[in-house]
DNA sequence: GTCTATAGCACGATAGAC
DNA sequence: GTCTATCGTGCTATAGAC
């Protein structure tokens, strides 16, 4: 029920899901719903509670499985792959995340926007600390670069498609391009050692 | 008028964007719009559009604008610049192309999409051409690289604020991180040569 | 070019039967 | 737990005065 509703929010957007909408496609008359759900917004923000929690736990499980020794760069690694594992887990989820947080009551976005932020603080630690390290360049912006890995790794759910490459394949793309770069030699960047 | 329209678009969606909001917002009656435009789809179609030929026609003029020696990285880095001025200066339009596009009716989403293809082929083609002129590494899949890429450059629309860094400095540093990576020794890809 | 007024429809939510 | 029926509201779009 909750599945539907997000694919719906997405569709339509928040004020164009209808409850009539919602439970046709679970089977239900519209007056149904209201004995599981109060009313539509805590129907969205059940679905935004879903994913938020569902990707962070999902990242902070994979870093804390990793063995004591591993490197700040192992666990980039870890974290990585374990956003691109669950945010396409959670498919519809993300997308109305991504595209209704906007339309929701006030309170509701305020809260959500506090539980995003509270994750992206996560990845600016972790660069933080791999800058610390000496495993990170000094020269970047742990601020600029974690919204720029954040902001490439939630674009896979507008694209992703399991008959193509596996998430792992994609994930250890990812990986080469932000560690190596994409280039054979430097073009233009004075500021290498 | 547009632009108030693309801002309520963002706002509270396609079906939650209401004739009389916009009207309120320019300072007309919700009457008056339709002497401008015929229906609410003709709007969103309207704002759509200009971000989609404003964005790539920015970034197809500074690659023409390149000497003509201009090496594949060269042009790159002029187009993830052009791409990151035009997608921030066109703001809300972009937030609109992002969030509600999903949202339009089906006509007018398949002919954006077709749109937003096309320039999406551009950039597969720019790095397509710099992977065989050996500026690239062979090892990367264009299609994934240029929708990382993307991703990342379009996320800017959700967090920048031009109060804080110059687009010139986000710019330097996100070709820096696309070129070199992060990195300054790889931990764990044993493909570099 | 902008206004008022309204037709025709669909919405969220509730009440009460079963 | 699900149904039908409905209240009060607000929407797009149009018609015609100014």
């Amino acid at each position: 029920m909750l599945a539907a509703a997000a694919k719906i929010f997405v569709e339509r957007g928040y004020a164009g899901t209808t409850m009539r909408a919602i439970a046709d496609d679970v089977g239900l008359k519209a007056g149904s719903l209201y004995y599981h759900f109060p009313s539509k917004e805590l129907l969205i923000e059940a679905v935004l509670d879903m994913l938020i929690h569902g990707v962070s736990n999902a990242v902070y499980s994979a870093i804390a499985a990793l063995p004591p020794g591993a490197t700040y760069f192992d666990r980039i690694k870890a974290a990585v792959q374990a956003h691109l594992d669950s945010i396409t887990a959670y498919g519809e989820y993300a997308l109305a995340s991504r595209r209704v947080l906007s339309q929701v009551p006030p309170h509701i976005r305020r809260k959500h926007v506090r539980l995003r932020d509270a994750y992206g603080d996560f990845w600016c630690q972790l660069l933080q600390n791999g800058q610390d390290a000496g495993e990170i360049r000094g020269e970047f912006d742990v601020r600029l670069a974690r919204t720029f890995i954040l902001g490439a790794l939630n674009s896979i759910v507008e694209w992703y498609n399991p008959e193509g490459k596996s998430l792992d394949e994609v994930g250890s793309q990812f990986i080469r391009l932000i560690s190596d770069g994409l280039c054979l030699q430097t073009q233009g960047s004075s500021q290498r050692p």
